[in-house]
DNA sequence: CTGGAACCGTAACGTACGGTACGGTTGTCG
DNA sequence: CGACAACCGTACCGTACGTTACGGTTCCAG
């Protein structure tokens, strides 16, 4: 059956990583590949790429799935943001800290590492045990939101927001900011994510969104 | 080699659908299969649901990745709408018509089918001959746009809606519209498309189109 | 020095599945 | 009826890959 279920458990379940540093070669050996070759990446593959024997790999991470669950929840926890938790900010600070996350959020979506991880998640999404997808929607989309709405509490206690629900106010600026880009990434499609674009797109996205949930201009669309 | 490619060609490459009424069976078939089981859908299962010989489904689709293109192209061009032309809106007509899309696009990307489809685009995209992630952005966000530019060129012309560029107005509209919802179905999260919940998101979002680009309000963010 | 744990490299196994071959059946045309 | 094409059902083949097994090497602990 199994070799070491609690190591592979223990690591599942909490974020606290016990991994050794061998191991975290290893995940990044499967990132790049999955990366580079999509989801058809064998076991055999990262070994050679690795370095390291199949015996080792299915030791520690149990079978394909578990090598595939650690490699996501591997690349996750690399992306973690510090929040930029302000008290009460004018709105200069405000639109400046909106378009950093614009900013930062269209870059990760359109980095490799993320079109990769979102392909392979949405892959399994359709067989059975999703898992992947949990774990990517809640260090992307989620972790993205958990960051976001205390800026936006912030801007709406200050009276420089206006809307009902952080949450919805959320899916606004996310809809704004995202708009085509990942679907299309996802497909395939090259939308040209450049630098400048992507600054563009940032500033743009803010200025629409304070357009729409800014005060002082009497209307709101919700 | 291959059986009967002449047949795939012709199909392949135009919209001209060269199809039996059996072979249409099948095609369904097969999409029920990738609705149900998503992209591990195997030749035998598919002809044993369509209660037809392995030896046809080589022969009418050259190969496994042939009767998947085939599956996609099929299944889009049964979603082929028919475009609302109009030729000087008033306000009213054009916010039912803004609806109407904004409502039709949810509806297509919260179904099982959308859903489906885009996954095992989004699989193969990865590895190397895409093919499947083209044929779903052209008959999906591609051929939205294309219908309804139109309408807001209509709009434009009559003095309603003021932009630049009637690309980047849409994909304004696109974000509004789809926001995190199609990410969120594509892996695994369920974000609850009731008829209800489509039918105000509709609304809501061509609210704020119309507050970010109509006219008479003064203020465009763009 | 020695025993043993950890690990590498590779070979081997089992199976699932894409693709092919073939005999049997049905339908059609003359 | 006879010839023939289309097609079904099934058996078969080859291979890729997940998974396991095993001998050899390195590296400490005692």
């Amino acid at each position: 059956m199994w070799a070491d279920v609690s190591a592979v458990q223990v690591y599942e379940q909490e974020e606290v990583q016990k991994l050794t540093e061998r191991q975290k070669d290893i995940l990044d050996a499967a990132l790049r590949l999955l990366v580079e070759d999509g989801d058809n990446l064998t076991m055999a593959a990262v070994a050679r790429r690795a370095k390291c024997s199949k015996e080792s790999l299915y030791k520690w991470f149990g079978d394909r799935d578990g090598l595939l669950t650690a490699t996501v929840r591997w690349q996750a926890s690399k992306v973690r943001v510090v929040p930029v938790d302000q008290g009460r900010p004018d709105l200069m600070s405000l639109t400046e800290s909106l378009e950093s996350y614009a900013r930062d959020w269209l870059k990760v979506i359109s980095s490799d590492t993320s079109v990769a991880l979102n392909r392979v998640a949405i892959s399994h999404a359709g067989s059975g045990r999703d898992k992947l997808g949990e774990i990517v929607l809640q260090n992307g989309r989620f972790a993205l939101a958990s960051r976001l709405k205390p800026v936006l509490d912030a801007g709406k206690r200050a009276g420089l927001l206006v809307f009902e629900d952080a949450e919805t106010a959320f899916r606004t600026f996310f809809g704004l900011v995202a708009r085509d880009v990942q679907i299309r990434l996802l497909l395939g499609d090259w939308p040209g994510m450049t630098e400048a674009a992507i600054e563009e797109d940032a500033a743009r996205a803010t200025r629409q969104f304070l357009a729409l949930h800014g005060a002082g201009k009497g209307q709101q669309a919700e």
